[in-house]
DNA sequence: AGAAATTTGTTCGTATGTATA
DNA sequence: TTATACATACGAACAAATTTC
């Protein structure tokens, strides 16, 4: 035989097998545990140690007496797992700033192209209330959301799911840049033209416009932002 | 008690939270299966359903006989994960080409800036060997290994840890696709001289000659790769 | 080198709570 | 309501690999 495979792999790989076969789709019911076991000729408890897996990947949810289901909603536990790795990771400062800057500036040519009118319209909204907002809280919370939208409205899930991971990831990090920047500024005035500019861009489907915005806002990160 | 949480849970916490502390580093060895089954009141098969999740996410190893252990590399697990949920996502061919452009332009424009003689002595080999390539197979081979290498040199993790995952996901399809450019092209010359542009770009820290040899290159993809 | 202790790998049996017919 | 099927969880046992003395 010379398995040297694990018995939880047998069941990791079949459970992915039988969904790349198309066998499982989202919803469907996987076999019982015993079965399984059965049938790759592991105990009961080595399924459920490859079942936990699959389950803690999102790719499958389990009701007790019930049975377990294709899920399919792994884009949570996605990001939660990227953004725990980066932290392990340990990955210094400048790339962190960098890489912010490649997926918001991909995002934002792409959004220029491609937003729809909703996006159009929630992002004015966000823009409107950032406006009103009276305390640096509430300005933090709707500088965050329409950074977010930006890369929402890019309808590139490769882009969304990689912001999502990030943001988590830095959620700290990026809190902090913020009030240094504030501070760096004296007020907010200027730090929200850039946001403007974006948000006018996309409306007007003017790159050149949107990408000032972004270039402003990134310039003062790099000015003011610095942890040091 | 009201404890929503499953006994797995319980140990996926502990475990991050040992880490987010600092009392486990890479390398470290965890609490053995049945100190951490006492300490957190489960069994230790609920422990090790618990473990097994961190491990298939290339977060601990285990070596039967000595321990449980906080991975060094996880690199490789990262990008396996990464591939696999990009295929359970079933994402479009329109945002996967996109994807891999912005991937590779960002690259392009930190490789540019940072590239170490090292790096550039590097590439400049395998432009060379993809020069002399006699077979399809070969110029194949060494083409994927200029891209690679060219993100390698951005020495930015985001990047390459995205790149790894993306062309892990999608071998076989760029494969293919660089068939069908090839053959709309008639012969590979028009597509090595993009490489060569990209390389010698980066050598003479020339952004817009190694631009405009990805833009060649994606630009032949869009006319020919597609698949229909 | 070898024996003992430790630790993970795997299995079985049992009890319990939950969903479904 | 009852009976059945199912996941949840625990504990005990032994095998296999590693470490320690």
């Amino acid at each position: 035989m010379a398995e040297n495979e694990k018995a939880y792999e047998k069941v990791v790989e079949r459970i992915k097998q039988l969904v790349v076969e198309g066998k499982l789709v989202p919803g469907s019911r996987l076999p019982t545990e015993r079965s399984l076991a059965e049938e790759l000729n592991v105990s009961r408890n080595s399924v459920r140690e490859g079942l936990r897996v699959m389950q803690n990947m999102g790719i499958l949810s389990s009701q007790q007496g019930s049975g377990n289901y294709i899920a399919l909603n792994f884009d949570q536990k996605m990001t939660e797992l990227l953004s725990f790795m980066y932290f392990l990771k340990g990955i210094e400062e400048e790339q962190v700033t960098e890489f912010r800057l490649i997926i918001e500036e991909a995002a934002l040519r792409c959004t220029v192209k491609r937003a729809t009118p909703e996006d159009k319209k929630e992002l004015l909204a966000l823009l409107d209330r950032l406006d009103k907002a009276r305390s640096e809280e509430e300005r933090l919370k709707y500088d965050k959301k329409i950074h977010e939208n930006i890369v929402l409205a890019s309808h590139n899930d490769f882009l969304i799911t990689n912001y999502n991971a990030f943001i988590r990831f830095m959620d700290k990090h990026i809190e902090s840049m913020r009030e240094r920047v504030v501070r760096g500024l004296e007020d907010n005035h200027k730090l929200e033209v850039t946001h403007r500019e974006m948000v006018y861009g996309i409306l007007q489907s003017d790159l050149r416009l949107s990408m000032h915005g972004l270039e402003g806002h990134f310039g003062y990160i790099e000015q003011y932002g610095s942890q040091d």
